[in-house]
Order: C-alpha cells, then structure tokens, then sequence
DNA sequence: TGTACATCAGTGAACGCGCGTTCACTGATGTAC
DNA sequence: TGTACATCAGTGAACGCGCGTTCACTGATGTAC
C-alpha cells in the first residue's frame, strides 16, 4: 500500500527518528542495521532513503532528537521543584539508577552516544548535534547548580556532571556484577551529601 | 615464507593481541576488521584461526592485555613518589591530559573499551576481561586514596574515578569544541584541590 | 653431527552473509479542470 | 462537487562491497634416526 498521505509521511519520518534514536543509544551506530530501524518504525528498508541522505545523516538527526527529548524530561522532572537544588538531586538520581543503567534507548543520550561520537571525525555532524546537546544539558544542570558566582557554579556543575556521567558509563559497563551498582550508589550519595554541606 | 619457529610464532600472536589492543580501544570492535588487526601485527589475515578461536575471543585478550599494560604504567608512574597522594594526583593529572584525551589506543582501556563492553551480553568473556581489570586499577586508586577507615577510602576512590572517567569520556565525545578542555581542566582542578582540603 | 621427513605457521583465494544504497514498480494521494 | 490524471511514498528485489571465517597449499622448522 504505497504513497501515503503527506502528513502520514512525516509522521513516518518522525517514526524513523525516533527509533533511530533508541536503537542508536542501544546497540550503537554499527550494531544497528538502516534495515532494523526501519522495521522498528513499521516501514521496510527501502523507503529510507526518501527520508534521509544516508546512515550518517539520520545518526545526527537521531542524536539531536535524543537530546531533545531528554531536555522535556529534565524540564518536567524538575517543574514539581521550588528549590532548584531539589530539581538537581532528582536529576541526579534518576540518572544513577539501575532502571537508566538498564535502559539504554530510553536514557541518557549523553552516555549513549558518547562512544560512537569520540570515534566520528571533527567535522562530523553527528559531533556537533551531541556537542550541542550536551551544552544544552549542561546549562541546565548549571543553572540548578550552587556556588559564590557563575565561574564557581559552573565548575561545580561540569565536576558533578562528569561524576554522575562516568559512574552511568561504568555501571553499565559491570552490569552483572555488585561493582556496578556501587558505582551508581556511591555517585548518588556523593552528590547529595555534597550538596548538604 | 611460511612454517616460522615456535618462539617467533609466540612473539606474532603477542603482536596480534597487541595491535588488537590498540585498534580496539582507537576504532572499536566493530571499527576493527580481523584483516585490519593481522595487518597492523604485519601478518596476512588468514593465520588469525591459528591463533585465536574467534575475533570475539581475542577481543577479551586484546581488552586483559590492556590493562596488563595499563597496571604497569600505574606502577611506573606511581613509583617515584613518596606519598600516595602525590602519586594519585600523577595518574589524574595523566589521564586528564589532552594526550591521552587524543592517544585512545594508547592509553586508559577503561574508557576505551566501556562502549563496546556496555552492549556485550552479560555472559561474555570482554565483559568479564574488563570487569577483573577495572576491578584491579580500582583496588590500586582506592589503595591511594585518602579516608577516616577502609569504607571512607574506597567512597571517595569510586567517586573520583568516576569523575575522571566521566570527563574523559565527555572531552573524547566533545574535541574540537573549547568544551573538551574545560572538562579535562575542571575535573582536573577539582581533584587536586580536594586533595589538599 | 648430518640427513630424511613429518609437522604446522603463515599465505591468499574463496565461502556465505549482511551491510548501505539504488531502482523499477505500484497504487493511493493530491491537483487541475 | 466530480472526474481524469500526474505525483510520489513506500515496496522489495537487486547492486557491489567488506566482513568473519575456512581451507588447500607452501616451505621452513623441528624431530627421529
């Protein structure tokens, strides 16, 4: 049943995105086949190409979209919040969590794209979708961040970010054994009780 | 000119293992093609079966070996200091480098393998090679890390490490952008002046 | 120590397979009248 | 509003290519006498 309708072709496209974005952050760049996130979007391989340049091109697209997604849940998370360092603490923890450790597609792109993005060339385009990503991130994390003036609150903020980063990127590297979940406890009770004192 | 002595053909499968261990960490598992590894050992491709069972196999050497070499270089590093916390600030102040930021085959095999070792199945020899040598370079961080009793020295190893790794990771993802050096110096800076608190 | 021969490390062609990408085709959608 | 037709989103077969792996072969190594 070909040729759809146009709005239907766009929904498509946000189809492809979106498991793109998962798959992505799952499996990898490599460990997922054009072929299988068509199939998880419901449409077979060869329509793609109407959509997107090349494999390399829907990887950027994706890593934007990740991003993007992750701003709206931060955004939410920390609404419920008067206290900004509440906010902080909740993003915090929902990042060191066994449920983000175990669920990849759906967490963090900051970590989910990191390996493949280290490996990509400078002027890839999928390096810049994450390094502006993860700026956005990080404003956001400064924000709720405290210190004596904006330099201060911002070391704080790239010093706890790499902690709760590093610590997500560890666990899930030692899943299966009680190392990983050490990690994720010792970051969490090391940024809360950073931020009593 | 084939059929080469025993001793030689020990040294080619060291180099095998060798070159696996730094194109892996560099390109990735999947970046690495089997003929790539036996090239870079100055070997053709079709002796590899005579060394290796599979490629996977010789991804859980190629990852051991790494932080073979790594342990080592811990240890030469650490031995001109008197005070462990001086030999502690040496290896952050190595791995917060823009060298080993630029040199992933060379350097530390906890972040270099961490993506790939994150998508293996929980079952998998890479990620039990991996857990057993991070387990080891912990044991040492932890040995030089400071704290009340052996809990408190271990809480604070963890943590640091995880810092440490979490902006490597974020300065690889983030080169080319002046967001790669601020992680490397702020993580930096951060642990050196907790070491003088 | 020297010789004859079995062994086997490394070579390079070949295997099936899945990849990213292309393309002729289909038929519902969208448009011109 | 209804009809006739051009458009084009999605299909599925096909493309060349590089992958991991296998294998017949070669000739120096190692061994038995």
């Amino acid at each position: 049943m070909p040729r759809v309708s146009r709005k239907q072709s766009e929904a498509n496209r946000d189809a492809i995105c979106d498991a793109a974005a998962r798959l992505f952050r799952e499996r990898g760049l490599q460990g997922s086949s054009v072929a299988e996130v068509m199939s998880a979007a419901g449409l077979t391989h060869g329509g793609f190409y109407g959509h997107f340049d090349s494999k390399e091109a829907l990887a950027a697209q994706a890593c934007s979209r990740a991003f993007g997604q992750a701003k709206e849940r931060w955004a939410k998370r920390h609404a419920p919040f008067r206290k900004r360092s509440r906010a902080r603490l909740a993003t915090v923890d929902y990042h060191l969590s066994v449920s983000s450790r175990d669920a990849p597609g759906e967490s963090c792109p900051v970590v989910g794209f990191a390996g493949d993005v280290a490996r990509e060339p400078d002027d890839s385009p999928l390096r810049d979708a994450y390094t502006q990503g993860l700026k956005t991130l990080l404003a956001e994390f400064t924000a709720l961040s405290d210190g004596r003036d904006v330099a201060s609150r911002r070391r704080q903020a790239l010093a706890d970010f790499s902690m709760m980063i590093g610590a997500l990127v560890l666990s899930r590297a030692t899943r299966g054994d009680a190392l990983s979940e050490e990690l994720l406890d010792t970051a969490r009770k090391t940024l809360h009780a950073q931020a009593r004192s």
